[in-house]
DNA sequence: AGGCTTATTGAGAACGATTGTCAATAACTG
DNA sequence: CAGTTATTGACAATCGTTCTCAATAAGCCT
């Protein structure tokens, strides 16, 4: 995990580019699409693996949608939660200081390490109601 | 959704009791191999339908695993959320009534309405360190 | 109780998302 | 520029879940 050697590639950076390009979350398979409609041969697999080595890398978000799909997000700044509307996918990102030491500290008062946490809120936006 | 009739099964309580009995979320495979290994000839799509309708019953409790998978797990009381070992599975529910707060006012500032979440805590537990 | 309607079942096929396989390709190294 | 090997892409394979459909059995009615 740490001697791993990486290649930079323009599949790679193509997924990249979509990735940042597209609003909100997106799976693997609609970021296929996109890039094979801008005329790429990318294969679906290789965007699978680009979307992983991007999550592990901490520059995509990842979050698991409703009906099990894996879902992606390009992810600029540091940790943060997600505000989704559950009509028209609009995401709002949200500082959780407060929930990150709760979560923190529930953990540890109940003997658990590493903490990590899921927190999404759903919701129905304002132009969506 | 309202006037749907419901019959009530030996099939449907036995998915009911065998994940009253389970510790923790278990997958609908899971309880369809106990539920084979107790004898029952029960089948796997049936146990799928059978964990739907608890879960929208508010009887049973969703959770999509790490890989994508659907987890439940029997819900006895109202709403909480849950710390899980990384490790063995073992959960603990919490009570999150400030943090529930906070996910509702969060999603007002932002002007989404039927607020809901999904707040799940990892780590890994003393016993699996 | 006996019959009728129709929700539910079980077995397997079908499905969709993801991962594996493997020969061909192309990034880096020296 | 040649050699090594990570990466690619096409496709098969896998896994969890849902669908299909004939057979079964719940609940209602008389």
């Amino acid at each position: 995990m740490a001697d791993l050697k990486r290649r930079n590639t323009r599949q790679k950076d193509a997924v990249r580019h979509a990735l940042g390009e597209a609003i909100g979350f997106v799976s693997a398979q609609q970021l296929h699409l996109v890039l094979k409609n801008h005329g790429s041969t990318i294969g679906l697999a290789t965007v699978y693996r680009a979307l992983a080595d991007l999550a592990e890398a901490g520059e995509a978000d990842p979050l698991q949608s409703k009906d099990g799909e894996l879902l992606y997000r390009a992810c600029t700044t540091s940790h943060h939660h997600h505000l989704i509307c559950r009509a028209c996918g609009k995401t709002v990102e949200i500082e959780a200081d407060r929930v990150e030491k709760w979560a923190d500290e529930v953990a540890s008062e109940h003997g658990f390490t590493q903490p990590s946490h899921t927190i999404d809120i759903f919701g129905t936006c304002s132009a969506c109601q």
